[in-house]
This record gives C-alpha cells, sequence and structure tokens, in this order.
DNA sequence: TGTCGTTGCTACGGCAGTCGTAGTACGATT
DNA sequence: AATCGTACTACGACTGCCGTAGCAACGACA
C-alpha cells in the first residue's frame, strides 16, 4: 500500500487548511475530517500537525482564531494574507508539478499497463 | 516570481537524482547541471542538498559509489533497491498528486484568465 | 608566474515542519 | 462506572534542506 510521504505533503497542508477555510470558519476536528473525506481517506492529517499548523498560520496573519459561541471550539476564519498566500501555493504548485514530473516514468504509475519500460 | 517551494521538493530530490542515474553512472557537478537544465533552470539543486541525498541514498542502498578512472570524480550508480525505490516515488508521486490538487482552485493558476472565481 | 574562475567535494550547524507520546477535560452512551 | 468520541495543549525527537565555510586541482588569461 502505497502513502503519501509526509516529505512531499510539507509545506501543503497549510493549502489544504486555508482551502478548506475559504469556504467558512472551521475548527481543527471538522478540517481534518474534511480532509480525510476529501481525499476518500487516502491522507489524514494527524492532530498535532493540524493544530501547529493553526499556530503557524495565526502567527503569520493567514488565519484568525475565535471562540465558538455555543461550544469550547477554537474556530478559525481566513484573512486578506490568507487568501494571497493561498493564491500563491496554488500558483506555486502548477509549477513544482511541472517540474517533478519532468522526472518521473510514467511506466511506473497506475494508469499504465506496465509494456512500455 | 514564484519559486518552488523546498518543503514539497523535500524528498523528491532523491528520485530526481534517481531517474538521471538511471541513464548511466554520473557525478554531483553533472547531476546538478542537468536538473538545472531539465527544468530549464525552474530548480536548481544546492550543493550541499545534493551531496547529502548521495551519503543517505547510499547508506540506504539506493545507489553506489565508485572513483573515477581518469578523474578525481565520484561516480553513482543506481543498485536494485534504488530503481525499486525510484519506481514507488513514481507511483506515490501520482497519488499525492491527485490528493493536492483537490485542494488547488484552478482558477488561480497561470493557465486560466482569471475570469472564474 | 600570479591570480581568477570553474570544478568537485567535505564539515558543521541551524532551521522548520512533521509526528510520536502523553495528558487534560467534557459530554454522551452503555 | 467505564468507555468512547470530541477538542485540544505540551514537549521533544527526527529528518531533510541549506547557509556558510573551507580546501584542492585545473585551465585560462594576463
Amino acid at each position: 500500500m502505497i502513502e503519501i510521504s509526509s516529505d512531499v505533503i510539507r509545506g501543503y497542508n497549510d493549502t489544504m487548511i486555508l482551502f478548506i477555510l475559504r469556504q467558512g470558519p472551521s475548527y481543527g476536528y471538522e478540517i481534518s475530517k474534511q480532509i480525510k473525506q476529501m481525499t476518500d481517506g487516502k491522507y489524514i492529517i494527524k492532530e498535532t500537525t493540524l493544530y501547529s499548523a493553526f499556530t503557524r498560520m495565526e502567527k503569520n496573519g493567514f488565519i484568525e482564531s475565535f471562540p465558538g459561541e455555543a461550544d469550547r471550539r477554537t474556530y478559525y476564519r481566513i484573512t486578506e494574507n490568507g487568501l494571497s498566500y493561498y493564491k500563491e501555493k496554488c500558483e506555486e504548485w502548477e509549477l513544482t508539478k511541472e517540474v517533478v514530473e519532468r522526472f518521473i516514468s510514467k511506466s511506473f504509475t497506475e494508469e499504465q499497463n506496465g509494456y512500455n519500460n
């Protein structure tokens, strides 16, 4: 079973979180469930990774926290800076993808039948 | 100017090096030039990153070193284990790409004109 | 002959993000 | 009363990237 290496995802956890927060404020547990659901369980973000991302991004001004009104949760909303950052990461992703793909042999990927080498 | 984040590339430097070594033995400086050339200068691997990758991959049994016959260089060749590892990384990449893309808004990428939001 | 630029490499240490482990606390369920 | 799910926080280890520095051989150029 192939798993996603955390080295690759490193630096894109923030992007995933921001993607979800673009749809409206949310909190840790729900975001983690959404990531799991959106990836069909292929990627499950670790709790500590998630919460340390919150701290980092709040410090960087990408998100803002506020307490839930009817519950104990800490909610987060995306800021203008966070939106800009998200946008940059999207552009960066396209570039990165293009670059990495030049070093990937398509014959090894699942879509192929393996007859070409 | 958008640059490739080293966080994303982290863990794929090895893959890039192995891709080049699949074509035959090579050494540090030449590999770095090939990476630069293959990416049209979009990605330039740092010297220390490259040489520490050699050390790590040799320790892991993915590559083997041998001295050049007519020069002072240290050459590397890919091993069977290295080939397997490279293959795994290719498969992993496809999965990762698919996962990350679900969190990327296409409207922000360069191919688009920006009219859709 | 001296110096400069390129090649080819090693050593050291800092940094940042991920993640394992652990612990707390509350509410609902059994 | 105990267990499970929810909702966090704290701490510290680990890994890979990279800045800085240094060294040595070689060719070109003046």
